[in-house]
RNA sequence: CGGGGUGUGGCUCAGUCCGGUUAGAGUACCUGGUUUGGGACCAGGGGGUCGCAGGUUCGAAUCCUGCCACCCCGACCA
């Protein structure tokens, strides 16, 4: 069989952008660092909107919408939050076009200047605090727990699609609280949630932890995370939620008045994860053949490919096969049965397994006479024949069994490709391969050596910490505990 | 903004150094036939401002000048 993508082990990055082009998941636009999102990617991101969604409403969170653009000197309202996103900001500076003099095409009328520029937004913390300065007055309107699904832009200098792209769609939680305690109860808890969308839906095991002050949001006091390793060693965050404690509430204002009948400011957090979690879950279990989706994720769980010459006996399969369908359907698992006569069975064959379709049923002639089907399921590439009549309950177990299985084996993967550094050399040698767990002296600046040094950044202070005296690998200064160091996308 | 590279049917590219019939291949597409249990085969067919503009020449995809676009590596990445 040809390969219809190259190599993981030859060229990570080409292999990665091939996938998700035959893949259908998505390609580039015309302007540049955009990206068209095509059908079936857009049907996995809908999957997991679907089940984050849920979680965020499980929690007691509702949905709202608010404005793509937001005026210049909302922006400028919290001064760490300005300087974070000023230079990556795509700016509206006109309302109008005209037909330019030569009469060929359209340009700028420069009459239609606005008074106050706008900003596309790059997140949405200004606008939305904006509007609850007006939405809290009284510690009976709070807690506060929104959650948007938007898109929002950062004109970044590089891109990648999915894990960096110029525009790009996400959620953003935005929540005010009466007390300190409670907004970091919340921050903590949705980062709770996030780790346990990745672990249970993603099938991704990932590591909680805090940024260190360099590597975190720009205007909040805390910044959590969730990081991920990926098949080439490099760590993807997943997902950040922020304490931004009352940063924003002074910004905009934002007062409520105490059962006591004191007046003070709310306590804030805010939290995201956006379509760079598609990017994870490519990098996290595809190989050389295509995608591997967790059958939680999958558009499509189960595609009954059917093996025939004529009319006749693509008939007779149908029977047989739209039953099968119908039997999966009451189980609860999303069934195509692909029966179009313009592509052959082998064709359809490498095409699924390319679109990571997790279990694949062929029947053919051979399987009428016998009563059987095969069954292939896609992360491990078995392929076996059952009983007609046992054929649902066996594909109903593949997808919890699948499900566990890519998530084993991501584990051991990170297993496997994670160590502890404990000499400079050591260091600079394993945070090729993958994380790395080192002693640091808690400084900015040797963060910053170690970084130009080497490329690896600190991905964050592990909750679950390893408690040691040791030193930093890299000034040799006094250290209580280890920090979680790769390289990062 | 630095360093490197590439622009030739939808896609991947050869041809450019050393100018010379009507610009090629693979793939994809269309038609017909044989096929159909791992991306089929045979035959025929359609599809090109060779990135753009200017120049040199009897003659330019090829040489010269200028411009444009895209990709990779870095800077940037809350």
């Amino acid at each position: 069989m040809a390969k219809a993508i190259p190599s993981r082990s030859e060229d990570y990055s080409l292999w990665y952008n091939e996938l998700i082009k035959k893949a259908g998941l998505a390609e580039n636009s015309p302007v540049r660092g955009c990206m068209v999102i095509k059908p079936y990617g857009f049907a996995i991101w809908e999957k997991m909107q679907q089940a984050l969604d849920q979680m965020f409403k499980d929690t007691g969170h509702s949905n709202a919408y608010f404005p793509l653009f937001i005026p210049k000197s909302f922006l400028s309202r919290e001064a760490d939050h300005v300087e974070g996103f000023a230079k990556e900001c795509a700016v509206v500076t006109h309302y109008r076009l005209k037909t330019s003099e030569d009469g060929k095409g359209v340009v700028v009328d420069p009459d239609a200047k606005l008074e106050e520029e706008l900003i596309v937004r790059p997140t949405s913390e200004t606008v939305i605090w904006d509007s609850y300065k007006n939405w809290i007055q009284s510690y009976r309107d709070l807690p506060l727990l929104i959650n948007q699904w938007a898109n929002v832009v950062r004109w970044e200098l590089r891109t990648r699609l999915f894990l960096r792209t110029t525009e790009f769609l996400w959620q953003e939680g935005h929540t005010a609280h009466a007390t300190k305690q409670e907004a970091v109860d919340e921050t903590l808890q949705m980062l709770d949630v996030y780790a346990d969308f990745a672990e249970n839906f993603m099938a991704m095991p990932v590591i909680k932890g805090v940024k260190t002050p360099a590597e975190r949001f720009a205007g909040a006091v805390d910044t959590y995370c969730i990081e991920a390793i990926m098949q080439d060693g490099k760590a993807l965050q997943s997902g950040t939620s922020h304490f931004l404690g009352q940063n924003f509430a002074k910004a905009f204002d934002v007062k409520f008045a105490t059962k006591e009948g004191k007046e003070e400011y709310v306590w804030g957090t805010s939290w995201g994860v956006s379509t760079r979690l598609m990017g994870a879950l490519i990098m996290a279990h595809s190989d050389d053949d295509g995608l591997v989706l967790p059958p939680k994720l999958a558009p499509i769980q189960v595609v009954i490919v059917p093996i025939f010459r004529t009319d006749e006996e693509l008939k007779k399969i149908s029977e047989v096969a739209l039953k099968m369908a119908a039997g999966l359907k009451t189980k609860g698992i999303s069934v195509k049965f692909d029966n179009r006569d313009t592509y052959k069975p082998g064709w359809k064959f490498a095409e699924y397994e390319l679109q990571g379709v997790p279990v694949r049923v062929a029947i053919g002639p051979r399987d009428l006479e016998k009563g059987t089907v095969e069954i292939a399921r896609r992360d491990t590439k078995e392929k076996s024949f059952h009983p007609l009549d046992s054929a649902v309950e066996h594909i109903t177990w593949l997808m919890e069994d699948i499900q566990t299985n890519i998530y084993n084996r991501a584990s051991l993967f990170r297993e496997e490709n994670t160590a502890e550094a404990n000499t400079w050399e050591e260091f600079k040698e394993l945070v090729e391969k993958g994380f790395v767990y080192a002693h640091w002296d808690g400084t900015e600046e040797t963060e910053e050596k170690i970084k130009n040094e080497t490329r690896a950044t600190i991905r964050c202070i592990p909750f679950d910490q390893k408690k040691e005296e040791g030193t930093c690998i890299f000034t040799g200064a006094p250290s209580s505990g280890r920090v979680l160091f790769a390289k990062a996308y």
